[in-house]
DNA sequence: CTGTTAGCGCTTTCAA
DNA sequence: TTGAAAGCGCTAACAG
């Protein structure tokens, strides 16, 4: 291993002078530091990161804490870490993966202890979530993706939900439909403290009666059976339905199948609207559902970012209210006006 | 935070017999290390990495190095990383993740360079792969998740792809199928440097072969419009055959339109299996496809495992032939007994 | 069985 | 403008 003693000899200088004419530290002799410079480049010097880390305490590592889902990640999720490790590449950072075993605590307290990290990004965030309290008391820089339920004070890069309802909303009152039902997760994964699941229910409620729609929930499902008969129950406890809403994408297989029960076909009997879907699995249905896209690579990379830009600019507070992506609505061929003579489909 | 010196300070002992007591480097006395050992648990103390690191050689940090693709990730190739972050984290080993921005080869130079790794885990290998000469050349230790051309002297892990071209012969000859067809990628994104690719597309070819089966292929696809196309094509060239294989998951979209635009069903007029997709996405078409799912967990795990054993053991040599990891058989409701009378589905 | 000593490769005072 | 020296926290000889 080439150590910057070596460039300094043959540079013929002091490992110091070699360091700061490297590292721009202070000012050194033009002609010195070309000399020390083409050094090290025929040596093909490589700085030691853990020396280097040892005494400057910044090693321009981050760590990506999650906690493995029961159900095994999906592509939104994964996409998380892809984006933040792209965003963190182009800043000269490297992303450390850190899936916690057992205890999500432990793990987190034992890697932010060994010096190794400069900060950590938080994913799969819950509503009330001990990391945060965590890493608050150690003075560990952090950011989320996701939010608890009271961020004020955090970084975090999120789902403009609120946006999301306004789009659901406006897609659906555009075609002219002036009846839409929401099937949401259960959260039962989570007991509860999702908080994508949370946000969504609540501000798809909001954007429908906003837009004076009038509104049906509470037909949850995270399943395909449980999305059958979801739109079953929906179905016949608000007839006049005219659009669906989901978010799971394997309810959404359950829902199709109810469509068929039925005889009747999407759109033209019933507009379906996925949300938080991907684009890519979305075009694998029949029909081709519309979908609200997750921001996910996008919600990564800000998160990274902002670990990044927090870690450089020790005064900089977090921003009022993070950062806030928007979805990208994609439509498909799984929603259009609504049947004027409801008749018809039935 | 805490360093050795203040645990020795609290035990009364020197740092170095407090290092041999906590890492059993040396035999210490019963007494003595009991006193070190709570003097550590007390003071909350946790090993400094870059300290370690910088004497000790070794990090346990492990790079998983993956050229991105322009399309973006799928699922399958992202629960490589999880995969091996689970093992490796299982194993004491952390998993940094090194997309490559610009020069692959330069990032990696880098990164080895800098006595952050003790080893590298290479994905989406090619063919021929400059990175593998780079590591040999460069005496970093490495495994493959995937293979070149010639992986024998490499520790890998990759598909049984053989077995995986028996169990889809087996399938279809199982149901009373003998014609069968094969869609497989282009390959177009990887110059035909791809190895899934060519070793699918040799081994399901050989194993319809071995099953007395007729066999077509030269009809790929990598999007939905291309598949239909194809499975046009296929059917006019070919219309003896009863079931068709296909390896991507856009393709297949493609081929169920095509079924549908000649007013077949899958699986009563042909029968479609899936190759190296995942379950969760065969789920999501009408009819569920029957697929060979991708071991993605396990090969990441076996990747990540094979490095750390090779790091551990120095004189161990890469098992002969890697280590070969089956695919599941999932099936759905698209595979089924070809109909006698090819006649009725026209 | 335990303490002393010497670095690992780097940054950072402090003198010259 | 440059060099010498100290030390980050740890491990690994080598004495005792």
């Amino acid at each position: 291993m080439i150590s910057l003693r070596d460039v300094a000899k043959r540079a013929n200088v002091a490992v110091s002078t070699a360091s700061a004419a490297l590292n721009g530290t202070r000012p050194v002799a033009a002609e010195t530091k070309q000399r020390i410079e083409s050094a090290a480049a025929e040596l093909g010097y490589r700085p030691n990161v853990l020396a280097r880390g040892l005494v400057s305490k910044r090693t321009r590592i981050l760590a990506l804490h999650y906690p493995a889902p029961a159900s095994g990640f999906g592509l939104t999720e994964m996409q998380f870490a892809t984006g933040a490790a792209a965003a963190a590449s182009e800043l000269g950072y490297h992303l450390l993966l850190s899936p916690d075993n057992a205890d999500p605590l432990e793990e987190l307290r034992y890697l932010t202890g060994t010096g190794l990290l400069d900060g950590v990004l938080l994913m799969e965030v819950r509503l009330d979530d001990a990391r945060v309290e965590l890493l608050t008391a150690q003075n560990v820089p952090f950011a989320l993706i996701g939010r608890t339920r009271r961020p004020e004070h955090l970084w975090f890069a999120d789902i403009d939900f609120a946006r999301l309802g306004a789009d659901v909303a406006g897609h659906l009152t555009g075609l002219g439909h002036r009846a839409m039902a929401f099937i949401n997760h259960t959260g039962a994964a989570y007991a509860g403290e999702y908080g994508p699941v949370v946000r969504i229910g609540q501000e798809i409620a909001a954007a429908a009666k906003e837009a004076g729609m009038s509104y049906a929930d509470g037909f949850d499902a995270d399943t395909a059976e449980q999305g059958r008969a979801a739109l079953h129950d929906l179905l016949d406890a608000h007839p006049e339905t005219t659009a669906v809403t989901v978010f799971s994408d394997q309810a959404a297989v359950g829902v199709l199948a109810a469509v068929e029960d039925r005889g009747w076909r999407v759109p033209d009997d019933l507009t379906v609207v996925m949300v938080l879907t991907s684009a890519q699995v979305a075009a694998m249905f029949r029909p081709q559902l519309t979908t609200l896209e997750p921001p996910s690579l996008e919600l990564g990379r800000r998160g990274a970012q902002m670990l990044i830009e927090q870690l450089s600019d020790e005064t900089a507070g977090p921003p009022p209210g993070g950062e806030l992506v928007p979805c990208r609505l994609v439509i498909g061929d799984s929603s259009t006006t609504p049947r004027d003579d409801k008749g018809v489909r039935a």
